[in-house]
DNA sequence: CTGTCAATATTGTTCAACGATTATTATTTC
DNA sequence: GAAATAATAATCGTTGAACAATATTGACAG
């Protein structure tokens, strides 16, 4: 079922099944990948395997470098930082001109339901899947395609540093109900405030995730 | 000179070279690239030609169709509306929040004084890339390398657009003194007033280009 | 004129090869 | 024994050719 799937090329799928083995932290960062070991693995040709490289060379998820190959992209603190600045420039100013009625507010609610009923269950995993879904909707009410293009990139690049984290349930679910404000403001045609509600929210996950990351032990081992 | 440079790798350059090919117009939308062609035209492989497409696929400056190669992207109201959109909300954004002392603001000045200048020996060219340099510079006020990236690639697609379009005085020469007063709005400190001034600035903007754009003849010609 | 079908051309993917660069090991030297 | 150096192995970078899959073209019959 999964690899008879001959509807689009090659490269791109490789690229997805590597994107996934990421985010799921399959592959740890600053893990080497051999490219014959990994064509073999896969059962492509090494070319094949090059090309969905640099497809995610270029989405950040991956580092090369000249003659020595690629490597999981290792997140570090800058990276962090600077992905929650784009967040907080996108996704204020997306909420501060939103449209009320856009539909993507529905994805927003929904996305907050399915997170709480997660919460419930205490499946944190759903919750983070859910959050990043109300994020999506978020860029989704300025209703550009090249915006929502870039913002997947970014959120799979933060999900790797996710990965390094444990302790989901801090990271997700202190947001939910953070979420629900925020669809509530926009239905009450409160962009301003929402937007300033985002922001707050934006930069408090910002230092939750910095203050995690530096609990990491080492990050320079291999 | 330019084809010992062996400091990077071939498909970057590879790249960088079809790039510049399209923003100066030689390469006309929805022209097709064939693989054979231009791999003997370049002297390079195939596969290296491959990947350079694959990078440009990326970026949008290309587009493939599966089976049938591909081809130069052909820009469409709908692209500009959402490249100005995009503009829009990282530009004005990188403005209201602006520290009115960042470097960038230096870049910004010196990009409105050469577009003077070059304004008064009537080099739109150059006025041009000036008026780039000044909106890169004010997306640098976000310090965000990820967004710095992400609108170089913008811009350079909103510049195939432009190759389309005659009449580039008409499309730059009314924006540098706009550019001034923006660049003295944040001397002062005024970043508010600063970010009106440009969104009114980028507004106007798209009305012209969409305007030139719809007086293109034929577009669905080969 | 239209639909069918073969012939042709182009892309998609793989493989094998070779030079260049880097990592590793062995050797030499002090 | 330790450091420096040379030889070896492994990997990447790029190329060229090959074959299958798909699309385009053109001929042809009705």
């Amino acid at each position: 079922m999964t690899d008879q799937d001959m509807t689009s090329a090659l490269a791109p799928r490789l690229a997805e099944a590597i994107r996934n083995k990421l985010i799921a932290g399959e592959l740890k960062p600053g893990h080497r990948l051999s490219e014959v070991k990994l064509s073999a693995d896969l059962q492509v040709s090494r070319n094949s395997l090059r090309e969905a490289f640099r497809l995610l060379t270029k989405e950040g998820l991956l580092r090369h470098e000249p003659n020595r190959g690629v490597f999981v992209a290792i997140p570090s603190m800058a990276s962090i930082i600077d992905i929650y600045r784009v967040r907080r420039v996108i996704e204020c100013r997306a909420v501060a001109q939103a449209y009320p009625k856009h539909p993507a507010v529905g994805r927003m609610r929904a996305a907050v339901e399915e997170a709480r009923s997660a919460s419930a269950r205490s499946d944190w995993g759903t919750v983070g899947s859910a959050n990043m879904v109300f994020h999506a909707a978020i860029v989704d009410l300025a209703d550009s395609e090249r915006l929502n293009a870039f913002y997947l990139q970014i959120a799979a690049e933060l999900r790797l540093s996710f990965g390094l984290l444990d302790s989901p349930e801090l990271l997700h679910a202190p947001y939910i109900e953070l979420n629900a404000a925020i669809v509530e403001k926009l239905d009450a045609g409160e962009m301003q405030e929402a937007a300033v509600a985002l922001e707050a929210y934006l930069l408090q996950s910002e230092r939750t995730v910095l203050a995690a990351f530096s609990r990491i032990p080492d990050k320079g081992k291999a």
